[in-house]
DNA sequence: CGGACTATTGACCGATATCAAATACCGTGG
DNA sequence: CCACGGTATTTGATATCGGTCAATAGTCCG
């Protein structure tokens, strides 16, 4: 990989307390790489090879099976995908694609558990990092059987108008249909959705959504530390 | 702890490759207790101040929230629990209660995290277990978002079969209102699931299940290795 | 102006939940 | 051993939720 991209790499949260040989090692290996959007990046029941971190764009996961298929995730800058299998030589459970035009850094396996035996600040990120995606899906479950669809839908717009900043409105970051999967519906029953919150606020328009009332979307909404905030 | 059950604990897949010294703080640190059945071991929103690990009996992690409830794993011997938390040095996300009289292992959270840092066998060892537990819950995610309720029923009875020895029957491991809501679904519609698999030569006899045709279940519940395999 | 894709709407269906009641099961105390 | 009370399970009736299918309406490009 060219050499004007380590710093960047670097300053990653997993990288940057591993000593400076070990991350020379691990960075010889890898390849910092730009694909294009609606790339097929892994597939389920690949051995896993790489390690991914996306830098930039938007990498959506995804599961199949008996030609269902549904969004298991969404990966953002900064982020690592199919960490778990990386670690234990496995299959990947998930497939993963493009959603933009995205750029990762994909360092092999082997190179990786390398780095994990070698470099004792490496194993200490590696494992926050894996606690974290652990704790994310867990708290996904309880979100996906602990609530109604609409329920659902209400919490992850008061997510994302919080992460924007809470202005009063807020952009869809994906395509309706994506989002619809990612919250276990089908496109036509998020619409419903929408319109059931219209009452609490809820306008949408196009990728665009003003929240109106967002106290009573709240109280819809019940939103739970245990299941939405990030930080826990 | 009394010193005769240590050589037990000590073969435990995450312990038997620590050094002795790591092992020995460790063990000096921790207690291990009986619990009665229905006992409410930890509730989520609380810190995570012990690693458990359970030895004997089983046990039920669940989630709540507005007064909804679900079951979200089982654990049995030898497993461990709020191992993420732990790590991170966090809130529990999911309560723990046991189903049956219990042994378990409680080891200070201060404790793991220090014998993290100083054993890299010890570190290894968590991050096997830690991404083994990864995995299933990504494994009950596509399950839960892939499957009815049907197909679900259908693919947990051929496990329980294939665990138990594959014989033509097997027996229910924990109660049905449990088993209900660990797959996703109400005790009623759990009784109706067994009705409908009944032509697929499913014969319920209490907690007991004979499977006549199992070639035929399998053929309805189109098991994945991706979802299905345990050690995947 | 197509053409392809995405989203919405309506009609309908099937799956699952809820509520109520009946029945089976189990442990306890007599 | 048996009766009793409590709990678990099953069954039936019904409601709600969410999915499917089909058609329509936008929307974005070329």
């Amino acid at each position: 990989m060219r050499t004007s991209d380590i710093p960047e790499i670097r300053s990653l949260r997993l990288f940057e307390s591993m000593s400076e040989s070990a991350f020379d090692s691990l960075m010889q290996a890898a390849y910092l790489q730009t694909f294009p959007a609606q790339l097929e990046l892994i597939r389920e029941g690949d051995p896993a090879d790489f390690l991914y971190v996306l830098t930039d764009g938007c990498v959506e996961m995804f599961a199949r099976t008996n030609q269902r298929e549904t969004t298991m995730g969404m990966v953002h800058p900064v982020g690592t995908f199919i960490l778990a299998a990386v670690l234990k030589d496995a299959v990947n459970l998930m497939s993963a694609r493009t959603v933009q035009k995205s750029k990762l850094l994909l360092i092999p396996s082997a190179n990786v558990r390398a780095a994990f035996e070698r470099d004792e600040a490496f194993a200490r990120a590696i494992v926050e990092e894996l606690a974290g995606c652990y704790r994310g899906v867990v708290k996904d479950q309880k979100n996906l059987k602990l609530r109604s669809s609409v329920e659902r839908l209400a919490n992850r717009l008061l997510r994302f108008h919080q992460d924007q900043g809470a202005s009063g409105s807020l952009d869809l970051p994906y395509d309706k249909r994506t989002l619809a999967s990612l919250l276990g519906m089908t496109p036509e029953n998020l619409s419903r959705a929408f319109n059931t919150l219209k009452p609490y606020g809820v306008e949408v328009d196009g990728a665009t959504v003003h929240l109106s009332d967002v106290d009573s979307l709240a109280r819809l909404a019940k939103p739970d530390a245990l299941i939405d905030e990030l930080a826990t």
